[in-house]
DNA sequence: CTCATAACTAACTAATTAGTACATTTCTAT
DNA sequence: ATAGAAATGTACTAATTAGTTAGTTATGAG
């Protein structure tokens, strides 16, 4: 029964602390991966971050691509479970679409690990997305969200026809990514900053105009 | 005089091809950089598939850091010699606009070597664009052009006021580049073949519409 | 022709780094 | 309390990999 983990029931005095040590270790390997890249990243140099060795990286984790592998799942899981409290459907199409979008925004802002960790897998052209079963899963919401919005402003009329909603998904994700995925590049050749809060809450604004212009009917 | 380069005036049967060597090293680091990143990048790999060895690689570039920054400025000298033919100046404001976008969506597609680098380079934090003088200096006519076409349309009312050019710029590039780098992961998530000519047409058509709405007077 | 230098080859090294062997401690169920 | 399993620490190994050493061959100027 290698499987059942031991929950932590009961929070005494205790010194082994297995699911501490997987957070911790995660946590670390992940900071490691975001800045360095998989194969940039050292099991050394996250061992040496960690509380704890680099023998528990192989013990919970088997290998350094299982690793890469939950740290990337891992930042799946944590920008999708933030995405539920939206509360949507009682606003007009208009709204719900102008917050959906000012969310997706500050939200790939605010989580540049997510952000970071989708860049090194499309690096290595998505490999370990595929071997992934948890990831798939953690997706629908978002475009059927998008659908559901969409539908209901082309019925009121105030949205044109036509538009797919996984398109518009895929060009708002566009504008958030990017953001966020070549701030650095961008940053330094064109000379122009932009991490200020003003220059931020700038393009979000605009972003969010690009999108209404483009459903307006 | 160890810097004066044996032109390759006389074509004759020579055995010996310093330019061509490099060429082809290049060729075969871009390669293998745009495929497994800088860390994941191996030198032996890379000297396997050129024509000549790894000593050669050393020989001519010093290290790999030095043989990346190379490819990384070959990939950004690559797409922009290709930007000059395009001749907007005789075109209204919006038809030049379109076709600039156009432009750009095509040209990334069309050099995901371009796209791929620049992504990686974000990965490590623009560091070697900063140790670079030339890339620096290819990018300004970009902004400049899409300045004066913007320029223009606010001249005849086409377009509304209150745009910076740069920022402009940002969102093209956003939707342009995002169709590039983000293509494998999305792909495999929400399981939609964005490869195809058709989809990319009105992918791109999209992307055109939605910069045109956004400036609309 | 010949000599200096640039272009090139093959075999080697030093360091790094993913992964392991083995021993020990802590916990849990009986 | 104790046996068996899970968790952990220390020191090691095997492979990989960036970079070099020590030379040979081609080329072009005089």
């Amino acid at each position: 029964m290698a499987e059942v983990k031991p929950k932590t029931k009961t929070k005494k005095t205790r010194q082994q602390d297995p699911e501490g040590t997987k957070r911790n270790i995660t946590e670390v390997a992940m900071r490691e991966f975001v800045n360095r890249g998989l194969s940039g990243a050292r099991i050394d140099e996250i061992a040496a971050n960690t509380n704890t060795s680099k023998r528990m990286i192989y013990y919970y984790f088997g290998d350094k691509d299982r690793l890469y592998l939950h740290c990337l799942e891992e930042a799946y899981r944590e920008i999708r479970d933030g995405e539920t409290a939206l509360k949507l459907d009682h606003l007009t199409p208009k709204d719900a679409l102008k917050k959906l979008v000012e969310y997706t925004f500050e939200h790939n802002n605010n989580h540049p690990n997510f952000v970071r960790m989708v860049m090194i897998e499309n690096i290595h052209h998505g490999s370990f997305i595929d071997r992934s079963d948890i990831i798939q899963k953690l997706n629908a919401t978002v475009v059927n969200d998008l659908e559901e919005i969409y539908l209901r402003g082309v019925e009121e009329g105030v949205f044109r026809k036509g538009i797919e909603a996984i398109d518009l998904h895929w060009h708002i994700s566009a504008l958030c990514f990017f953001n966020v995925s070549n701030r650095d590049t961008f940053t330094k050749i064109f000379e122009k900053n932009l991490n200020s809060d003003a220059e931020q809450a700038k393009l979000c604004q605009q972003v969010v105009a690009m999108i209404m212009r483009f459903v307006a009917a």
